[in-house]
DNA sequence: GTCTATAATTCGATAGAC
DNA sequence: GTCTATCGAATTATAGAC
């Protein structure tokens, strides 16, 4: 298991990683600290801003070692882009409460992964990014929204789009920009309020 | 009177401008062919990925006179984002309309004026772009919210901070990233199903 | 594995001739 | 007003010594 402590000289963060259980070999090591690093670069910078010597000065280490570990920016980006929104089953709760259950799942994983706010920073301006948000939403979201509610496909597709503005809406406002207004707002008004949008929009008419 | 005439090579526009009815200096013509380029470079490609270099080859013209014309990138920029969103009274309007009216110009202005994209991708970025969306915002939005209704400031910040995550989920999915379920959607679709929303964060509860 | 040196681009900005 | 030439900085990426 791997471990990390994180500090910051001007105004730059830096990664120390290590082991708290099982041997590692260096090279895994090394590898987890650049990819942290670059998380963490690209999240803050987008795709274009983030600079591999950068993301090497964060990790303590030479820049050589990124290209030698990850071959080129696109790859490393790939890897530090990975993501999965693990869309739950809601088909079973009652329907009241599917809206902010929902919402309150994509306040997790966004809080939880920085993946998203990657992908969202660099999808305006990188088009593997943009083909990677369009690949996720086209397809987990809806197919969930399709399974859902037994409807024809344009129909679930027409709930996908209204859902997904908002919930991309939330992320960039709250995550992104970090608009006052919208940081200000409480977990709970958002699961309240959003959450009640999102069940007009999945089950309304 | 000024007109374009615009066609594209190699994948790349160019604008040739002309009068068409009062003489103007040709200082003058020229910087409107540069502020047309800037505009359309940095919507497509937003503050970072354009360039003096393209924006001056877009509008047939040395990229020293860029520099002439406007002094730096930034100034051209800040130019070429002018923007306002000229929010109309609504408080005259049945509540039930205020949403969808609100909605509909929103959809307007995003359309007819580049600068709201422009913004939008660079924002994300850009710090100076990302604090002229906040104070457009900030400003004029919750001024609108705040006279809609008479409320205390904070809850017209809620209302205003909602509405902003809706609106620029909207612009984002459907003007930046153009995601096909939000394409597709037609403009009566938005304005009804997103005004309905719109007029829930304003007037509900 | 690690690092020095450097190639090859690209960009914003400036100096100065005409 | 216009353009050539160029500076200085920053970037990705590679070659090769140790």
């Amino acid at each position: 298991m791997l471990a990390f402590i994180r500090f910051h000289v001007n105004a730059c963060w830096h990664t120390i990683i290590f082991m708290t259980n099982e041997p590692k070999r260096k090279s895994d090591i090394t590898k987890e600290g650049i990819l942290q690093a670059a998380k963490e670069h690209f999240s803050l910078h987008g795709y274009g801003n983030a600079t591999i010597r950068g993301i090497a000065a964060s990790a303590n280490i030479d820049p050589t070692m990124v290209m030698r570990y990850f071959g080129n920016k696109e790859k490393l980006f790939a890897a530090a882009a990975e993501f999965d929104l693990r869309l739950p089953d809601l088909s079973e709760l009652p329907k009241q409460q599917i809206g902010p259950a929902l919402v309150e799942h994509f306040l997790n994983r966004w809080e939880e992964d920085e993946a998203l706010v990657i992908l969202l920073r660099s999808a305006v301006t990188h088009k593997d990014a943009a083909d990677r948000i369009k690949q996720i939403f086209a397809t987990q979201v809806t197919a969930m929204v399709a399974k859902l509610r037994n409807e024809p496909k344009p129909l679930a597709s027409k709930r996908a789009g209204l859902l997904v503005t908002q919930m991309l809406g939330v992320a960039l406002c709250r995550y992104v920009l970090k608009l006052p207004p919208v940081v200000n707002l409480s977990r709970e008004e958002l699961i309240e309020h959003v959450g009640q949008t999102v069940n007009e929009y999945l089950l309304g008419d």
